[in-house]
DNA sequence: CTCAAAATAGAGTGTATACTCAAAATCTAG
DNA sequence: CTAGATTTTGAGTATACACTCTATTTTGAG
């Protein structure tokens, strides 16, 4: 029936390792035997706590995915400030979390069973961005708000590709300069 | 001693199948089965014109990255308009070419070789564009040059992966949109 | 303590992969 | 036409992969 706390925390460092693994070699580094050789187990307790190798890897991503787009805490809409920051402090307080959506979500999202959720998952953030836009600029019509959050949400995570290839890369300052100065009410 | 036709156009053929295998299904997505079908083909004669499967991979790969990044055609160093519409006449004018080159800058830039050419790539880019920048924008130190040059490669990139998410997507009128009115000389 | 349930180990399975090789087919220069 | 070189074939190899299975060990509630 209960669970015992070995298992439970086994089932923990599987999912870390799953995670750094596809942060740092992308789907196709992250093999079983890497996965068990980090978690410091082997193939059969895997087995014994996941179904498949996919179900630990769309755990991960399933997470990543929903940690870039939490539900707002408040019921007030969110601000693009608000929106701006939250990505931001994604990707400086979750990094590996980060380098999993970016490597793992995005490019696998033209196939697979990812495509459909990370589309969703796009046009969702599209639609947030875009109210956020909408709301602090009445001068734009829908269609024109829609097209400026694309532009910053592609900005930020074309930002952040830049910060995976070069880890010195000053994301923050980077992202901040990019959505503040020049883009809106300008 | 000399080559026959129908080799050359079997050499041909298979990088043309791997250009696309890489552009729709990625690296691990694009098996030498896969492509020796797709090009009509058996593994023998893949490897009578292939030292491997990474050879042809390089080959598309690294035409991939020349062909974003041109060499000038005039003497004169360019002007940001034109490095943009460059740009933008690749994705729209090679997109199978450009799949790759967004493809494998994601999933293949932080191991291997294909990561040292690619950070190589990125900078020498990030530099051509913030030469023009600071030529058209004296005010700037070299520093915000290059920032502001990091900013547009990263929104052109982040967009154009819309782009790839989503083959209907107006790549041309956001790049336009996103560089030319907001950013600079406001 | 006990003992059933849960977790683990580790050898073993089938499959897909990149790649090889010897023989047959095809090409083209002379 | 011919003969040597190139190209193609297709079966075959070794390896790495995800995954299974059974026996053993560990856990923790009663």
């Amino acid at each position: 029936m209960a669970r015992y706390q070995a298992g439970i925390r086994t089932e923990a460092r599987i999912i870390d390792a799953t995670r750094e693994l596809l942060g740092e070699n992308g789907l196709d580094g992250t093999t079983l035997k890497a996965i068990c050789d980090r978690a410091g187990v082997r193939a059969g307790s895997f087995y014994n706590l996941f179904e498949s190798k996919e179900d630990a890897v769309l755990q991960v991503v399933k997470d990543a995915i929903r940690a870039v787009d939490p539900h707002p805490k408040r019921d007030a809409p969110d601000s693009l400030n608000e929106l701006v920051e939250a990505y931001i402090s994604f990707v400086s307080g979750q990094p590996d979390v980060a380098r999993v959506y970016l490597k793992i979500a995005i490019s696998g999202a033209t196939n697979g069973s990812l495509g459909g959720s990370m589309k969703r998952h796009h046009h969702r953030r599209v639609a947030r961005f875009s109210s956020a836009i909408a709301r602090e600029n009445p001068e734009l019509t829908e269609a024109e708000s829609e097209v400026r959050a694309e532009i910053v949400l592609a900005t930020l995570s074309g930002l952040a590709f830049m910060w995976m290839l070069e880890p010195k890369f000053d994301f923050e300052h980077r992202a901040r300069l990019a959505v503040y100065a020049p883009l809106l009410n300008s």
